[in-house]
DNA sequence: TCAGTATGTGAGCGAAAGCTCACCTTCACA
DNA sequence: TGTGAAGGTGAGCTTTCGCTCACATACTGA
């Protein structure tokens, strides 16, 4: 009994119809997945729901995890480029600026759809090592230590691989237990102010200079 | 098809040996997981190898998902524990001394057995809402909270309820994301003296006065 | 001692899972 | 326009799952 199963494609979908087939069975995943959860999304469900015959999607996923690998793949993915974007456009802001928004568009990213996203979470766990994301981790990782190298004179922490390491991890472990936890509190502007808050006063020495209008932004004032 | 199997006892084990063989079907159940995983932790599986007849197991446990719970909600009461001591002894210590023992503890706690936590943090996901893990949080809220108050002279944020969620969402963040990723990291000084860093920097004003003692604890000298 | 309760047993049921394969249909291109 | 490759089908196989129930055995207390 293999502990991972198979995760690469049988066959590439060359025609167009082919393509519209896998993009077919990848959608009633996500469907299924949402509506009756992991347990529930078995091959055979996910074929009907994408009105295509189990063998066609054998022709293309060899197991049950196949779907899930490529899922979180996707999501994987989509999620870099959000943080690149982001990143990109900070390059000329402050890195609370910066991180702010990086943390608001990561944060949007997963409200969009919770329930999937937490499956996909639980399934990430479980899959263990997969070679994709270990590769967009590394990805990410580099991403934001050119970030802070091209904000060196803001930056307190002398090793840069470190607070890297220190503010990715941060950042993806808040927002995933928060997924799991009260995913509602996501959109919440204070919450996003403390988080943003935390991480900067960790990268950058000295209160963060905070301009006067950040307060009119958030959901809930401060209370004593 | 109802998503949440009952959680609850089906009996309570009163004789001598209804215990043991309640403690038995636990055993297994955590060697079974980290052996294989959870999909092939079959009920039968563990009854077999707790050496305990699949009908004594359900006598006690009405379903696998009562299984998970009762490993879950005992993970987390130790953790509590864990918690409550340490918070008490740095009662007379600064806000800075007692993160790290905390998160020092918090990580040992951790690493004992990985693969364990990892699964029982996979289930704690599917399983959603356990009323004993809601229980748990807000007990470990207003544990931190209290100990926030009593260092209140110290404490930089004005809301203590905000600083003590952020603060135990920080940390239990970042240990899962660290524990599914990377849990060899949960040993690593440098790594526990980053996250204390960022911590405190959050809760105190001011930069942490670091004794000059704690760069010899390092593991990996901090390089330049 | 013995009635009654608590504990323990395991063959086996019904359901559903993952997946295969022999066969049919559609397409690209000479 | 015909042919081989690509795409698609679905009955059904094998396996295993969670779980029940009729029954046997151990223990307790009067």
């Amino acid at each position: 009994m293999p502990r991972a199963a198979a995760t690469k494609p049988r066959k590439e979908p060359t025609q167009a119809r082919a393509q519209a087939t896998v993009e077919a069975i990848l959608a009633a995943t996500k469907t299924v997945l949402v509506k009756d959860g992991y347990e529930a999304a078995s091959t055979n469900r996910v074929a009907e729901v994408a009105g295509v015959s189990i063998g066609s999607l054998y022709q293309y996923f060899p197991s049950k995890a196949a779907l899930l690998a490529e899922l979180i793949q996707r999501h994987m993915s989509r999620m870099f480029e959000v943080l690149a974007t982001t990143a990109q456009q900070g390059e000329t802001s402050s890195i609370e600026e910066a991180a702010r928004t990086v943390i608001r568009a990561v944060f949007a990213a997963h409200r969009v759809n919770p329930k999937l996203h937490r499956v996909l979470i639980e399934q990430m766990a479980r899959l263990g090592t997969l070679e994709a994301l270990e590769s967009f981790e590394a990805q990410t990782q580099e991403l934001i230590e050119q970030f802070l190298i091209s904000h060196r004179a803001e930056l307190r922490p002398k090793n840069v691989k470190v607070a890297a390491r220190v503010a990715v991890l941060s950042v993806r472990g808040v927002t995933l237990w928060t997924l799991l936890r009260s995913p509602e509190q996501l959109g919440d502007e204070e919450f996003i102010d403390e988080i943003t808050d935390m991480v900067t006063r960790y990268l950058v020495e000295g209160p963060p200079r905070r301009p006067t209008l950040r307060l009119e932004r958030r959901k809930v004032p401060s209370a004593p």
